[in-house]
DNA sequence: TACGCGTGGAC
DNA sequence: TGTCCAAGCGT
């Protein structure tokens, strides 16, 4: 590297580290920089456990759910104790279970080891629901590894620091590789919340506050005057519409009809009431013949959810039932329905069908 | 490499 | 309204 490149690279390090001290938002997992100074470390299950369930998933929404899961299993070992079912109803409504399987899987293994998570980028990959990114963020927020953080905003926030014309996701090495060269050894975990901090505050993907960011001097893109072109990313498919049929049946009690969904693939391993497949858009009604059990069905509504890959339509029934229990299925009381692990979609169905029913219980 | 995988907020 | 998108991972 020229000198002058070098010069140039440890100068935005050291802006955005500046800007960091004065501006870095405080969080529940995160350690402060004058905490730091002062010999305070984060502790790895919690870095850990942000970075799973802050993964495609925002910072306001994960507060809460951190909060709740740090105060009901304050140690690593105190998670792999837990069953997977208590794990998937406090997951519940998150998104993405597949995260909340491996981090099951995650904490036993880690558990087994006598609790310590391995503080290398290369031993965090090896580890159930921890990829690239996670392992570097681990690595360099717990451990103080210098690693090389990406993740959408650094994307962002470098793609237009260089103003790079190669489309996302195939402009990801040439990001990684810039990432690495701006590295400041002495703050690498810093370094990596600075950037994603100011990727979400400053540099954002619309509207970005360019002449509040501390690296305005250094940004091609905003030279060029278009930072908001950039990233280039490849235009996205369409989302196909699926239909179906949902059946709530409601007991004497008040208790609806549940049942668990296949462990692995869509929502795998959450609870859901009965319904049909999910296919293809047909037109016309669906029919309740396909009902886990004949009964008096009665169309209670449509609901629509937008999932990742496609839009879903579900018709609702509704019906009175005191019959028994069909295989396979079992029935949650009014008070447990609030705690089970459904997924928004499902408790949208069953809103539907009894409004108020998923809604916690006032004291 | 490309796809499957949730949800809610901003505009 | 629809569209984008948020600290990605597994296969």
């Amino acid at each position: 590297m020229a000198p002058q490149d070098q010069s140039r690279k440890s100068g935005i390090a050291a802006r955005l580290l500046d800007w960091y001290d004065a501006h870095h938002r405080e969080l529940p997992w995160r350690v402060a920089p004058p905490k730091l100074a002062r010999g305070e470390r984060p502790d790895p299950y919690r870095v850990w456990l942000s970075e799973i369930m802050l993964q495609q998933t925002t910072v306001e929404a994960v507060k809460s759910y951190f909060t709740a899961f740090v105060a009901r299993w304050p140690t690593v070992g105190a998670l792999a104790a837990a069953s997977n079912d208590d794990i998937m109803k406090a997951w519940a409504g998150l998104g993405y279970y597949s995260r909340a399987r491996n981090l099951k899987a995650c904490a036993d293994l880690v558990a087994a080891q006598g609790g310590t998570f391995p503080d290398t980028e290369e031993g965090l990959r090896a580890l159930p629901g921890i990829g690239p990114y996670t392992a570097a963020a681990i690595a360099s927020i717990a451990f103080d590894r210098p690693a090389a953080v990406v993740d959408g905003n650094v994307e962002r926030v470098i793609s237009r620091l260089y103003r790079i014309e190669t489309p996302l996701p195939q402009a990801k090495a040439e990001i990684r590789a810039l990432v690495g060269q701006l590295l400041p050894p002495n703050r690498p975990g810093d370094f990596a919340q600075a950037t994603m901090d100011l990727g979400a505050t400053i540099c954002t993907p619309r509207r970005p506050k360019c002449m509040l960011c501390p690296l305005r001097e250094d940004c091609d893109a905003l030279s060029a005057g278009d930072p908001e072109l950039y990233p280039v990313k490849l235009a996205k498919p369409e989302k196909p519409l699926r239909r179906g049929a949902a059946f709530v049946a409601v007991r004497a009690d008040g208790a609806v009809l549940l049942r668990k969904r296949p462990e692995k693939g869509l929502l795998g391993g959450m609870s859901e009431v009965p319904t049909t497949g999910w296919t293809a858009r047909q037109d016309g009604e669906t029919s309740p013949d396909a009902a886990p059990f004949p009964s008096q069905w009665e169309r209670s509504g449509q609901i629509t959810h937008v999932f990742t890959h496609f839009s879903l339509e579900l018709d609702i029934y509704r019906t009175s039932f005191d019959g028994n229990t069909p295989q396979d299925h079992f029935w949650s009381g009014p008070d447990a329905l609030h705690g089970e692990a459904l997924p928004t979609v499902m408790k949208k169905a069953i809103e539907a069908a009894i409004p108020g029913a998923t809604k916690r219980k006032k004291e």
